[in-house]
DNA sequence: TTCGTTCCAGACTGGTTGGTCTGTTTGTAG
DNA sequence: CTACAAACAGACCAACCAGTCTGGAACGAA
């Protein structure tokens, strides 16, 4: 075994990343993905056959990150209590809590980066998105099912259980567009109590 | 005053609204848009300084458009009912049923196309879209802060007039994602629901 | 050492981009 | 009828784009 390029084509993707939810997929040059990560055009080619491909490794691995961080607390929401409504809350309460990352300055969502470019959508690039978005539906469908029992003619646990989702979404878009960083923080809380009141 | 342009740059300004809020703003040539409104470099230009000042013209037109939607939707959610909490659910009801535009297969918002290209916000393009975020807040927080009346230590009104507009944003989003034209009209009634729930 | 493969640097290329420039048409005011 | 400005059409251009190519350095296998 020659040569180890993990460590180059890591911060490529990790400056394409950046980049790309920052400045959207299309407003990324490849040069400055270059640039940013400190290699060359030859290596930006060398591991990634196309700009393209690029984008749907960056996609895949994001997913990837997106799910593993549901199971973390979709886990925690579990220990915390046997109760279900308890345990929505405690899911949502998980993120709330998160505030670090997920809501600082410019912290963006690279699936808004990615469906806004239709080419992405119908070529495939954003498949890994969709499972994401099955994943989340589906283990939150099966908590809020649970906390809703036996109502009928209730609010639908799929459609609650993806606006888990839009507004993840929709609160990254409006924190761009006021500059507030505590939206995505007030955003959540705001449906864990609209959560908390249609499951009581 | 010599020949009337005004009709030319009426079609070259919709035929950008469509293609950007399809493939975004960087994707988005301005071949593509004089192609598609079957014009000329020359008209484009001429009614135009740069493809940038195109991007601030669109933003606002669509911005004023929102807001007057927002306006129509209050008027009725007013004249349906008196109580508070009942124009709020009108509100919601008011563009749930408004399918036909609003739901399309490939209905998309301006916004997003827009807040995902960093550039476009610090320059102030996107300045617009904040005027008709605060106003969507205002007025709705008006609204809900009625329905919720003297409680204490509830929700907040102002994070849950912004949710509705992050619910749209991030419907958009979703819809994308799935394909599923039914999107829309599901996280509305959600909403719907859950500020039912909270205001109750 | 020698060989072969991976890894990477950077010059280079053809096509596309936003934007300019020149010229022509069209309406209107005098 | 003339003059003049607005409203276009389309050739043209420099900059930038994704992608190619050549050459060399690093490393393990023999």
């Amino acid at each position: 075994m020659p040569k180890d390029g993990t460590a180059t084509r890591a911060r490529i993707l990790d400056s394409a990343e950046r980049l790309v939810k920052v400045n959207g997929y299309a407003a990324t040059s490849v040069d400055q993905v270059i640039a940013d990560s400190g290699t060359s055009k030859g290596a930006f080619f060398h591991h990634f056959p196309s700009k393209l491909d690029l984008a749907r490794t960056l996609v895949q691995r994001y997913a990837d990150a997106d799910v593993a961080e549901l199971r973390e607390a979709m886990a925690h929401a579990e220990a915390a209590t046997d109760d279900p409504a308890g345990r929505v809350s405690a899911f949502v309460r998980w993120f709330e809590e998160r505030d670090e990352a997920l809501l600082g300055e410019d912290s963006n969502c690279l699936y808004i980066s990615i469906l806004t470019e239709r080419e992405l959508v119908v070529d495939g690039t954003s498949d890994p998105i969709l499972g994401a978005v099955v994943a989340w539906r589906e283990e939150l469908a099966r908590l809020i099912g649970a906390a809703l029992a036996d109502r009928e003619d209730g609010p639908d646990p799929e459609a609650l259980a993806d606006h888990v989702f839009v507004t993840f979404e929709g609160a990254f878009l409006l924190a761009r567009s006021t500059g507030d960083p505590t939206t995505m923080r007030r955003q959540l809380r705001a449906l864990r109590q609209m959560l908390e009141a249609v499951l009581r």
